[in-house]
Formats: structure tokens, sequence, C-alpha cells
DNA sequence: TATATTCATCGTATTTTTACGATTAATCAA
DNA sequence: TTGATTAATCGTAAAAATACGATGAATATA
């Protein structure tokens, strides 16, 4: 992990880390999914992912951990949401960074 | 590597190569910068980077094989500058994905 | 031509990520 | 109470990412 400085800043780092959490295929299809269903249980996602369960729910994990879905325990069950925190933070961090990049230059480059 | 499904799509796993690419503090410095100046050499941000030059030119080749940059050789130098075909991409597809989660659910769930 | 500069690549070490099966804890149903 | 269900956690293996120094190729300069 590199550390914030005047080049890296701690916008980078912290960007980073929920793209990180977004940078892969089943957590951007479990995002998608409970996107349509407002909510869902961990065994919806099982028998629809190419996974084990342990591994679908180490990926809910890491979701949860960037902030970017809730859980609640339900009895026996694990019910999952989107977070709402957690999409005002792409609104407000992630996806402003990534416009501000596309600052569409007239001319190629080099 | 997961192959795409009914639940995980060709989308999902095209978007996360691109999220990779992006998930990385130095990564999204170097791509902030270059959005700032339109171009650079590698040599102009080895020394602002806490990284060894090997570092950042392996950062620069992970940025241009996610089409994110664009790099040319001007003779001793490397000149590196956003790539317009990323950035199209970053609007068409990579954005928008992320933003149709934002499905403002109007109740906490579960 | 000889030397210096720039940057990519190679080899490698370390850390992190991804995945699995097994186990455990909690709850529900019979 | 007993057995089944659900999902988290643990231990672990394999793969990928990150980082470095050393080297090499290409070009520029003295």
């Amino acid at each position: 992990m590199t550390t914030s400085s005047t080049f890296i800043t701690s916008e980078h780092e912290e960007t980073a880390l929920t793209l990180k959490a977004l940078a892969h295929p089943a957590r951007l299809a479990i995002l998608d999914y409970l996107s349509q269903q407002k909510s869902c249980y961990c065994g919806d996602l099982t028998p629809q992912l190419p996974l084990a369960q342990s591994t679908v729910s180490q990926h809910l994990k890491a979701l949860k951990e960037a902030q970017l879905i809730d859980g609640t325990i339900e009895g026996v069950r694990s019910c999952y949401c989107i977070s709402q925190k957690g999409m005002e933070l792409m609104q407000t961090k992630v996806i402003p960074l990534l416009q501000r990049m596309n600052t569409t230059v007239s001319q190629k480059c080099c």
C-alpha cells in the first residue's frame, strides 16, 4: 500500500478501495442483481453463481466492508441490500473522479 | 476467473477488467494527472511517485492494456496520454453500470 | 565512437486475492 | 429434543498483483 502524497491524494487512496471492491465480475453481478431486487438472501445468490457458498459469503463480506451493501441477520438467513450510504459515495466521490478524467482532449497527444 | 453466465454477464466481466485497472491509488493519480496535463513522459511521473521506475512503468503498462491510456515512443522517451477510446468506454459502459446500481431505494431493506 | 539517458523487460520476493471444503453457530421445523 | 437449514468463519492452496533491483535496447549527446 502506498501512502498518500501530493501526487497520490487520500481521494485516490479511498476511491481505489471502493473500485477494488467493485472490480470483480461476481461482485458486480451481485450489486446489479440487488439494484433490481431491493434485497435478497445469501442463499438466493449461491445457486446462481458458479461459486461455492463460502466464496459467495466472502464476496458479500468484501462488498459490505466497502460500504456498498448492508446486511442483516434474519433468523437463520442473511438479508442483503444496496447501501444508500455507499451509493451516495459512488455519486459524490467515485463517479466524479472517473468523470473528470474525461477532459475531452481535442487533439491526440504525443 | 469466473466464466460468464446468465447471472454474471460479459458486461460484468469486461467492466470488472476496467475497474481493476482503475483500482490502484497510483494508477488513479496518473490518470488524474494526465487529465490535466494532456500528456506526459514516464520520467515526469517517476520522481512524483513513491515508487521505483520499473513499478511506474508496470502501472503504465496496466493502464495501457486496459485501454485507458495511449503511449508512444518519442526518441529516448515514452509519451503517455489519456485514451479517447478508453474514455468513451468509461462513459458508455463503466459509469452507466455504476449509475444503474443507484436505484434510489425508498425504504431500507430487510 | 564513447558515454549518458530513458524506459521497458526480466527475475524474483512478498503480499493480496480468490477459491474451496470443512466446521461451527444459530435458528427453524418435525 | 432432534435433525435440518442457513450462512459465517477457518484453514489452506493456488493464482494474481505489487514491488524492487538489475539488465538491456534504443536514442541522444559529448
